[in-house]
DNA sequence: CGCGGCTTTGATGTTCATCAAGTAAAGTGG
DNA sequence: CCACTTTACTTGATGAACATCAAAGCCGCG
């Protein structure tokens, strides 16, 4: 699926006017509007190059991405998950020059790229928008920072846990839902080897916690699973 | 050390004067002298507790404190090291009502404490200092979720050896410093036993890669220290 | 003095990474 | 469309890294 832009998607209907853009003037919106621009992309593309120069701020509306980065010996780290409405890549944007993590859709999904310079503009003229954004900000940053930590706490069955209730209860809010991760972006998501990834689901599996088809997952003893998460 | 308040202690020489606060107008700045708090804290005392409501904005100006999180089975998690002019306690500060962290000095401290509702009324109202603030959360947090992720990469040995170089390097620019925290704590911030990290240095120490005396590291051999970090 | 917390070392077992090898699935080029 | 390559997935076996248990020394503090 390649890049599209479709400037027909208007900012006044977008999720964000409902938290972080809901003090803006019509003017302030128009001008939003008319200088943003709207992409699809299908799973498994970059929206963002880990190196490259910030240009702009990234704001999801449809899909799921993760926020990886590359390491010198080319392991790869999942930072983690960006879901609609959050505002990714937010983490360094402040503060430095180029990302310092990759986005890439994990799900087909829809953003809005926003020239980095208005934004800077909304921040030093509006100030209910500043403090949107500082919420929006903080909110994200703390619960990137709370789940490494709380990841931190367990070990391998509890990770694995962990994250299969991440996806059904945070993302999906069902006990059945297609993962959108391979198994070696679940191992890079919790520091973890594939191989150990595989062999605990497996295990889940072989004793019937949760049901395994395809991408398909589904939660069958949702009491063992989360005793796995707290204990395991 | 019990704490005092000062308020002789002037906000227009503070290191926080010349960035996040290096907008505001003398009024502004005369407003914050009079309404801020200056505090002085001895090692081991507590700036704020976890789960206590929000009042304010800690500023660190002097000395070094621990984010700390103490978990329902009682063991504690250090997510981080504020350095002065940290603007610390800040990652949950826009988006919840407690705090999530314990802030605790590892060394003899001085902070000061600005009511929350000031700095809200002056990131409504000065597009500045919003910006400033912005950037300085941004590259806190940015730091905050770049060290976990690096000490991931690494196992015991590595981590350690990190852990040692960060002090020297980051904050006491010096080959030879005090370590202001316990092993038990060193453990608690790299993921790791106390039992662990005390072979490590005993290990380090052996192989001449430092030297301790009491309190006192001194970096004997740099590049094997550093090679340590990097590939051990 | 005696208690509790921090430090240290050794011994032992658990957890996990690594290696190996095979299957399945998915993309590639003739 | 089929051989071919590549990538993801899976299981088992082995060893390395680390947690845990145990015991003793140290120090500060009531």
């Amino acid at each position: 699926m390649t890049e599209s832009i479709c400037s027909s998607s208007s900012c006044a209907q977008c999720g964000f006017r409902s938290s972080i853009f809901s003090s803006l003037t019509d003017e302030q919106l128009k001008e939003l509007t008319v200088q943003k621009s709207f992409h699809k992309v299908g799973k498994g593309e970059v929206i963002v190059e880990q190196g490259s120069s910030i240009n702009g701020f990234i704001f999801l509306r449809v899909g799921l991405a993760k926020l990886a980065r590359i390491n010198p010996d080319g392991r790869e780290q999942i930072a983690g998950i960006a879901t609609p409405n959050d505002f990714v890549g937010l983490l360094s944007i402040f503060s430095s020059k180029t990302y310092k993590y990759s986005i890439i859709a994990i799900e087909d999904s829809e953003y809005c790229q926003v020239d980095y310079q208005l934004v800077m503009d909304l921040v030093e003229t509006n100030g209910k928008f500043s403090k949107s954004l500082l919420e929006k900000f903080s909110s994200v940053s703390d619960l990137l920072v709370g789940t490494r930590l709380e990841l931190e706490l367990r070990q391998l069955r509890g990770r694995v846990a962990f994250i299969i209730c991440y996806f059904a209860n945070e993302i999906y809010k069902d006990k059945t839902f297609n993962l959108p991760i391979s198994r070696k972006e679940i191992a890079e998501l919790i520091d973890m080897r594939v191989e150990n990834v595989v062999r605990t689901l497996s295990e889940f599996r072989r004793d019937k916690i949760i049901k395994i088809e395809g991408t398909t997952i589904e939660i069958l003893d949702q009491e063992k699973l989360k005793w796995i998460k707290m204990h395991g």
